[in-house]
RNA sequence: GGGCGCGUAGCUCAGUGGUAGAGCACACCCUUCACACGGGUGGGGUCGCAAGUUCAAUCCUUGCCGCGCCCA
């Protein structure tokens, strides 16, 4: 052992070195380590819901912001992870009113501040639950300056930005539909309502002709809203609607009495049913439009439900007493039975009806008409969309940017009031008329309204989205025009789902573009759903979640991010199997004990950066390999290919660096390793933490500590490899015979039914320049790993014996006595027709003069290269076939 | 209806215009002094189907089939 390393437990105990270290890191302010005048590289992170606990998709998403976090910190950025939380205004009132029920309180008992206050109770003693599990995967986030949209800075940018926009026209109030929530009795965007399909009926109605000359049909999948019909309106094409048309008549709504007009109109659809349609001006999009171009004002449209759904007057007093007070549903039945016994129901069909649903609260979501704020989207819309097409922002995978610019071409008026308590309150005060003031601070609107005049601010608060949409500035101090903002903005990269690509990824582009007139990031990484192990999603409903707390218990944190890693690739969702988790524990423990095997070695920590200077060819092979590796990942991440890179570093320690060098470099009983392998083998080790710490943070750190000191160096902010080395050819040519041999030797025997054991002589009548090399050279290694005790240069003595090939060379090696020789011969010439089977078509390809004539050069080359070996590799079976007679 | 994506070994997934790989699983061998959460060696694929482009298609194009997601 070196002198300054500490020995390793047999077992691997990741639990333990994960608390130790997070502290460690923490404590020490690691995850910001001052670098003044570094390059700086910043991402934020998606703000969790402050109601919200950890689920798979924050491990993922969490993960790969991680990742790039702590390669950039290791390639001696200034980096910074911005982390915080949203305020969530409509979970956390839930949150707390269900907290209230339990005592059989409720929010309306109390003053809005009084309720405000127990919210913020509530945060402080069980908010936030998600950061501390965030910690648990190894996040290194700067939490000393942890932010929060409700912190009295963010809620000052909010402001601002509600002012300004409304300064510019680009905020403005509006009497229009929206979606309202029956059950949490708030306006929602249009992004919050779920369209699902249920199954439910399409009511055929007769509307009886106001002057009794006739009528006319009608359909509805909601008889309810019959109560605010407005109109009926046909296709102004439709012939058996000309007459009606032209005559201006008028229909008489059954329960209500109403005398409505028959109008023309491009909605109604000829096709479907009797082509005419009820018009709902109050309660439904597609008749909100109509009744617009009907010259119906959005004011006088009539409306006959409350904000919980139940049935109320409308401004004309037609609506039945019976009806009032009646749920939405119930009223919906009881019409249709009204309707039943006035004769007028036609019939009822089964039909599968899109309806849309509250996201939060569950509920069908009831088209109201009502004022609210809307923020002119498609204005903003356009600075961000630039900016995608100009390459500003880059959208990986690109394939997104279909769906965004799809998205934002069509974007509508955002609707940004909610009938709230908790959450931002709206800066508009309102005087005794209804004139409207916007502004900074109550004073500053009363200035506006003039001395005396009595004001009241809107109760309605904002979305949770107007604000985390301002995180990439207001979370460094803007409007104040601070260091960190000027360092850290644009940020590099945003990882997010796709899932919130509309909600907040474009809003935050909308608003980045807008008010600090330069793109929030550079970078848009979009990655997909983790899906349960059946490919289903997972939802608390089916009971599939998986608790990724649960997955760090069992395999450790470093595994499931390596699983993370390692299974991201673009454009794709992330399918859970434990048991490619399980495999990354076990890569954990094999670098473990690969480290164990080193340190009984006297491997220590290598004190230098470059790679050690070595003269034997393993170790300049292995320091190429490093070399080699180091470029894939660096590529890797370049591109932000997560699973490649987790594989590169994957195969490197495993395959190449364990399997392999390890191997080769085992001296023989009783001798010790020499010292240039030390110096190597120690700086290999060194180069797999670095390299392997943004994958796997704890146990690199962990093995890095107890490799020895490097004067206070922990791997955190350790540097990223530049082994300043080259690949040497030769060693690779040399190390790759060697490992060609050593494989076929090992087949042979299994084949053949030989003990993998068995130490073998072997004879070589004209060995290759290459193998006389290693012959000389590497003489431990082949008997240790070839095991052969003796390779003759002569020609074989006549006799049974094996056969094996390494590059160009045959080894012959006897075995009276214990060779099947018809074993053999199948061998080898399952080996042959392989061969002849590569030679016939490489042949078919040389001899066809198209190939020859119109394909690359290279290809051509590398055909006629693989003709030649592949000729020589037959002749060589041919006559290993020949001696066994 | 519009858009996007997927279909490759038993399973979970990479991949490339020059005849296909990984992990797990499977079979056989190995109680070798880092590791059985290990080592070694294997078996296993008409790359969803069909047509086209090309000297050459799993890869590019089109159509079809199946699955999923988003929007209307």
């Amino acid at each position: 052992m070196n002198d300054t390393a500490s020995p390793l437990d047999t077992t691997f105990d990741p639990a333990a070195i994960e608390a130790r270290w997070y502290a460690h890191w923490e404590e020490n302010g690691l995850f910001r380590p001052a670098r003044a005048d570094a390059e700086p590289f910043t991402i934020v992170n998606p703000p969790p819901n402050v109601t919200g606990s950890l689920h798979i998709g924050h491990a993922l998403d969490n993960t790969l912001q991680d990742i790039m976090v702590r390669y950039e910190r290791l390639r001696g950025k200034d980096t910074l992870w911005v982390v915080g939380m949203d305020h969530a205004g409509i979970a956390t009132q839930m949150v707390v009113e269900r907290e209230l029920e339990k005592s059989g309180d409720k929010r309306t008992n109390h003053s809005r501040e009084e309720f405000i206050a127990k919210v913020w109770d509530w945060k402080a003693e069980s908010g936030g639950t998600i950061t501390r599990q965030l910690r648990r995967l190894g996040c290194s986030m700067d939490w000393s300056r942890e932010q929060f949209t409700m912190d009295p800075h963010f809620t000052r940018a909010v402001v601002k930005v509600f002012v300004d926009l409304h300064e510019k026209g680009l905020i403005y109030r509006d009497k229009r539909l929206v979606n309202w929530d029956p059950k949490l009795k708030t306006a929602i965007s249009d992004l919050e309502v779920e369209t699902r399909d249920v199954n439910g009926q399409f009511w055929h109605f007769t509307y009886p002709l106001a002057d009794g000359s006739g009528q006319v049909s009608v359909a509805t999948t909601r008889p309810e809203t019959m109560l605010a019909d407005m109109a009926v309106a046909v296709h102004p094409d439709d012939p058996r609607y000309a007459e009606l048309l032209k005559n201006k008549a008028k229909v008489r709504l059954p329960i209500t009495g109403r005398e409505v007009p028959i109008v023309a109109d491009e909605h109604a659809d000829p096709e479907l049913g009797s082509g005419a349609v009820k018009i709902t001006p109050g309660h439904d999009f597609n008749d909100f439009e109509v009744g617009k171009r009907a010259g119906i004002a959005a004011a006088d449209m009539l409306n006959m439900l409350d904000a919980e759904g139940h049935v109320v007057q409308t401004a004309d007093r037609l609506v039945p007493d019976e009806l009032i007070g009646m749920d939405r549903f119930a009223a919906r039945k009881r019409i249709v039975e009204m309707m039943d016994d006035a004769g007028l129901l036609e019939r009822t069909e089964d039909r599968v009806i899109a309806t849309p649903f509250g996201d939060r609260g569950g509920v069908v979501i009831e088209p109201w008409l009502t004022d609210q704020w809307y923020v002119d989207a498609e204005a903003l819309a356009e600075a961000p969309m630039r900016a995608v097409r100009d390459g500003r922002i880059e959208i990986i995978p690109k394939s997104w940017e279909k769906t965004f610019f799809n998205w934002m071409e069509n974007i509508q008026p955002w609707c940004v009031s909610r009938q709230l308590w908790w959450g931002h309150q709206i800066p508009a005060w309102f005087d005794e008329n209804g004139n409207v003031f916007v502004a900074e601070s109550q004073a500053e609107a009363q200035a506006q309204a003039g001395e005396g005049v009595s004001l009241t601010q809107d109760p309605d608060v904002l979305d949770t989205w107007f604000s985390s949409a301002l995180w990439p500035f207001a979370t460094l101090g803007w409007p104040d025009e601070t260091a960190m903002l000027a360092k850290h903005y644009p940020n590099d990269l945003l990882i997010s789902g796709f899932d919130i690509l509309f909600f907040w990824d474009a809003r935050m582009a909308m608003q980045g573009l807008q008010f600090m007139d330069e793109v929030p990031w550079k970078r848009l990484y979009l990655h997909g759903l983790v899906r349960a192990a059946d490919g289903r999603k997972m939802s608390k409903s089916k009971g599939n979640v998986v608790d990724p707390l649960g997955l760090i218990d069992r395999f450790g944190a470093d595994a499931l991010r390596f699983f993370m890693a390692a299974m991201e690739s673009q454009g794709r969702d992330v399918k859970m199997d434990e048991s490619r988790l399980e495999g990354y524990r076990n890569f954990a423990t094999k670098l473990w004990n690969a480290t164990r095997f080193c340190q009984s070695h006297g491997i220590g920590a290598s004190q230098q950066i470059a790679a050690p200077r070595a003269t034997s060819a393993i170790n300049r092979w292995i320091i190429g390999e490093v070399v080699d590796t180091l470029a894939a990942l660096d590529a890797a991440l370049a591109e932000l290919r997560f699973d490649a890179a987790a594989n590169t570093i994957y195969h490197f320690v495993w395959d190449r660096f364990c399997d392999w060098y390890l191997e080769l470099i085992k001296p023989a009983q009783g001798s010790t390793i020499d010292e240039e392998t030390r110096k190597v083998a120690g700086w290999v080790l060194d180069q797999i933490y670095v390299m392997l710490h943004p994958f796997m943070p704890f146990i690199t750190e962990e093995l890095w500590s107890k490799q020895g000191t490097r004067a206070d160096y922990p791997l955190i902010t350790a540097r990223w490899p530049e082994p300043a080395a080259q690949v040497d050819a030769g060693a690779k040519r040399q190390v790759d015979w060697l490992i060609g041999l050593t494989g076929a030797l090992r087949a042979a025997k299994n084949e053949l039914g030989i003990p993998p054991g068995a130490k073998l002589e072997a004879y070589v009548a004209a060995p290759s320049d290459l193998a006389r090399i290693i012959m000389a050279e590497n003489r431990a290694a082949l008997e240790r790993l070839a095991r052969l005790s003796e390779i003759h240069v002569l020609a074989a003595p006549e006799g049974p014996a094996m056969q094996v090939m390494a590059g160009s060379d045959v080894f012959v090696i006897p075995l009276e006595g214990v060779i099947d020789i018809a074993a053999e011969k199948a061998r080898l010439n399952k080996a042959l027709r392989n061969a002849e089977k590569e030679v016939g078509n490489l042949a078919k390809r040389l001899e066809n003069p198209k190939f020859v004539e119109k394909a690359k050069p290279e290809a051509v080359e590398k055909a006629k290269a693989d003709m030649e070996q592949h000729v020589s590799e037959a002749d060589r079976l041919r006559s290993a076939l020949a001696r066994l007679g």
